[in-house]
DNA sequence: AAACTTTGTATATCGGTTAAACAAAGTTTT
DNA sequence: AAAACTTTGTTTAACCGATATACAAAGTTT
C-alpha cells in the first residue's frame, strides 16, 4: 500500500524542506529558516548540522545584525557534486555538466552522422564519460546522468519508439547505467525540457505550465502543480499528433489533420521550399530583410500553433505556455499571431489566466532539465519529493 | 512554506490509511491491517480503537480462524453520517442523500421552470432541506452538501459563468452555505462525474482518466494520479471548445469548429431535425426500430466523439476515457464508431493503454461525485488527503 | 555602562511508532 | 484429552524526532 509515516518520514520532510529553502533562498541564517519554514529553531539547527555533516551545506560568515546578535549565513553548497545533462536530438547530441545548481561548468556538442543505437550509443557514453572526467573534485563526484529524448520512453528508461532516430524498443536506460556505472534517468525530450525551463528558466513562477517543443514535431511537457503529468504509461504530451483538421494534411504518423503538420518547424519549412528555403535560420533571415513573403509564412505557421495552444488552454487551464525549442528563433515574427488566434480561440476566464512565452533556456531547456532530472534523482534517495 | 512534519501529521497518515483500507476491504481484522499496512501491530491497535471511539468503525463479531485465535472482524460505519449531492443540470435538479460509502438513501428530482438564481436558489435550498431532514438519525448527521454545477466554478465556489442557466458571478458557496449552515462543497458537473465514477462506478481501477460529460456541450473531469487536474483557476475541462476543424461550425462561444459542434447531444439533435426527432430518446428509438438514418447519424456523431477522444488519449495518456452524461444512452449506436476512430486517430502505443467505456453510474455519476466532494471535505476535517 | 535584541544551542517533555513480550483464544498433533 | 503449536490483539519499554523553554553568546541602542 502507501508508505506509512514514522519519525523518519517527518525527518525526511523537515530536512528536504530545509534544504530546499536554503537552495532558493540564501544565503540565509538559522533563524530565518525557522521563521519562514515554522519549525521550531532548534529543529532547524540539528538539520542544518546534518546537511553541514554531508557537504550539502556550508557557513559563508556572518551577516548583518538586525539589532542583535549576528547571524550565520548558510549557502547551499551548489559544487558538492555535478551532473550530466544530455539532450539526444535528430542528428546531433549535446550534453552538458553542471553543478549541482544547474549552472553549466562544460559543454559538448556531437553532430551524429547515423542514427542507429549501435552508432548512438558508444559516441554518448564517450560523451558523458569525457564530461564526467571534466568534472571538478568534489564530495559526490557524478551524482548521475538524465538524458531527453525525441520520443517515446516508458517509465523504466526504454525508448520505445523514436522515429527521428528511428529507434524502437531501445533498453536506454539499463544498457548505459551498465556501460557508465552511474545513476541514469531517461526522460521525454519535451518532459525535460518542461522541468529545463521550470527549474531554471521562463517558468519559475508557474505551477501549472505547459512546454511545448516546437521543431520538427511538437511534442507537450505538461505540468500540473509543479509535477509532471507522466500519463499511465508515462507518455502523455504528444500533442503534435491531434487532429486540428477533420480532413486535413497527411501525417506520417498515418493519420490526416495532425496539429503539426500545420505548426511544426518542419511544416514552415515544407511552406517554405518555393522560397528556395531549407533551413529556418535562412527564413529568419529573409524576413529580418524584410521578405513579405517570409513574414507571411510565419505568420502562418503562429495562427496554427496559436490554433493548438487554444486548445490547449481550454483543456487544461495552465498559468503559462512555453514554446521551446527550434521555434523561439522566430519569436519576433509569430508572438503577435499566435497571441491574436489564442485570444479569440479561447474562452475568457481561461486566456486571461494563461501568459504565453518563449523558452528563456533557449537550446539549453532539455538538457539542463535532463540535468535535473540527475540531480533530482539523487537527491531524493534520503529526501522526499516535494 | 509547505506544510513541515511533526507526530501529527504522521499520526494523520497513518490513521487515514487505516481507515481508507477499512474502507475498501472490509471487513478486516486489526492482524490482517497490520499485515497489508505494514504498521506495527500496535499500532493498528491504538488507531482502531480511536476510529471505533469515533463512531467510523465498529466491531462486527469473530471471523473465521486459519489456525489460531479468531481474529476480530472491522467494518467501516458507512452510517456515522449522510451526505447530500446535487446536480444542477440545465432545466432539473438532482439531488440524492447517501451514506458515507455513497449509497443512495433518498432522492429528489425537480424540474427548473426558470433559470435565474433567484429562483433556483430556494428551490435548491428547500430541495436539500428536505432531503437533510429525511437522514437518519447519525452520530455526525449531515455532513455537508456538494453540488455540481454545468458551468465554469472558481475555486473559491462563485460560478464565474454558466452558458445554459445563464448565471454570472453567483457566489454559490457563501450563499449556500449561509442558508443551510451545512458545509457545501461546490465542482464543476464533469469533475464530480469524474469522481463519482472513480469511487463508485467504471473508473475504480483507473488512476488516470478522463470523464466526457456529453449533453448539451463537452466538458471534461481529468484525473491524474487519482486526482482531479483542476488548472490554475480550477476551470480545466473545458475540451468541448476545442477546435477540430479549423473553418468549422460556428460555436455560441464566437468560436469556429468546436469539438461540441460536431459530437454533443445538441449536435446530433441539430442534425435530426430534418428527421422531425426532437429528443435524444427519439432518436433511440427509431435506431432500435432500425431506422437506417437515425444509425447513421449516431455513427456521424461516434466518428467525431473518437476525434476528440483520439486527441484527449495522444495528448494525455490516459488509461480510460469514460462518456458520460445524456450519450451514454447511445451506446451501443455509437460505440463501434468510436472506438474505431480512436484507434485510427491515436498513436499506438497510447491507444494500447487507454479503455474506451460508457459512465456505469448512467445519470448518476455527477451527484454522486459531489455526494462523495462533500464526504471528501467531511473527512479530510482531521485526516490528510491520500 | 546598562538595557534590550537577536541568534543559536542545550535540555526536558511530549507524542507517536516499533519491537518484543505476553495473554487470550484458537487449531493440530499425539 | 492433553500437549504443542498458531494466530490475534494488547501491553510495555525503548527510541526518535519535534517542540517549548531556558540560556549563553554576541550584537545594538539608550
Amino acid at each position: 500500500m502507501q508508505t506509512t509515516g514514522d519519525q523518519h518520514l517527518v525527518k525526511k520532510i523537515n530536512k528536504t524542506i530545509v534544504l530546499e529553502a536554503i537552495k532558493k533562498e540564501s544565503p540565509l541564517s538559522r533563524a530565518q529558516l525557522s521563521e519562514m519554514t515554522g519549525l521550531n529553531k532548534g529543529t532547524v539547527s540539528t538539520l542544518v548540522s546534518e546537511l553541514i555533516e554531508e557537504k550539502l551545506v556550508y557557513e559563508i560568515g556572518l551577516g548583518r545584525s538586525s539589532g542583535g546578535r549576528k547571524p550565520v549565513m548558510l549557502l547551499f553548497n551548489k559544487t558538492a557534486g555535478y551532473a550530466i545533462g544530455v539532450d539526444l536530438g535528430v542528428r546531433y547530441l549535446l550534453a552538458v555538466l553542471t553543478d549541482l545548481d544547474g549552472k553549466i561548468v562544460s559543454e559538448r556538442q556531437v553532430e551524429l552522422e547515423r542514427s542507429e543505437a549501435g552508432y548512438v550509443l558508444p559516441v554518448l557514453a564517450n560523451t558523458v564519460r569525457s564530461l564526467a572526467d571534466a568534472a571538478p573534485d568534489s564530495p559526490y563526484g557524478v551524482v548521475g546522468v538524465g538524458i531527453g529524448v525525441a520520443g517515446i520512453v516508458d517509465d523504466k528508461g526504454t525508448v520505445l519508439f523514436a522515429p527521428n532516430l528511428e529507434w524502437r524498443q531501445v533498453e536506454l536506460q539499463r544498457l548505459l547505467a551498465e556501460e557508465l556505472e552511474l545513476p541514469v534517468t531517461i526522460g521525454n525530450e519535451a518532459n525535460a525540457g518542461a522541468l529545463g525551463e521550470m527549474q531554471y528558466g521562463a517558468g519559475q513562477e508557474a505551477s501549472d505550465l505547459v512546454y511545448l517543443s516546437v521543431g520538427t514535431g511538437i511534442g507537450a511537457g505538461i505540468v500540473v502543480g509543479g509535477r509532471i503529468l507522466p500519463g499511465t504509461g508515462g507518455f502523455a504530451g504528444e500533442i503534435g499528433h491531434t487532429t486540428i483538421e477533420q480532413n486535413g494534411r497527411k501525417c506520417s504518423c498515418g493519420n490526416k489533420g495532425c496539429w503539426e503538420q500545420y505548426a511544426s518547424e518542419k511544416a514552415l519549412l515544407e511552406a517554405a521550399k518555393p522560397l528556395g528555403v531549407e533551413r529556418l535560420g535562412k527564413l529568419v533571415e529573409l524576413a529580418e530583410s524584410g521578405s513579405t513573403e517570409a513574414i507571411r509564412l510565419f505568420h502562418e505557421v503562429g495562427e496554427s500553433l496559436g490554433l493548438g495552444i487554444a486548445n490547449i488552454v481550454n483543456t487544461l487551464n495552465p498559468d503559462l505556455i512555453l514554446i521551446g525549442n527550434q521555434m523561439t528563433r522566430a519569436e519576433p515574427w509569430i508572438r503577435s499571431s499566435i497571441e491574436r488566434v489564442v485570444t479569440s480561440r479561447s474562452l475568457p476566464f481561461h486566456r486571461k489566466q494563461a501568459q504565453i512565452r518563449f523558452a528563456s533556456l533557449d537550446t539549453h531547456s532539455t538538457v539542463l532539465g535532463s540535468a535535473y532530472d540527475a540531480i533530482s534523482a539523487f537527491f531524493s534517495k534520503d529526501r522526499i519529493s516535494l
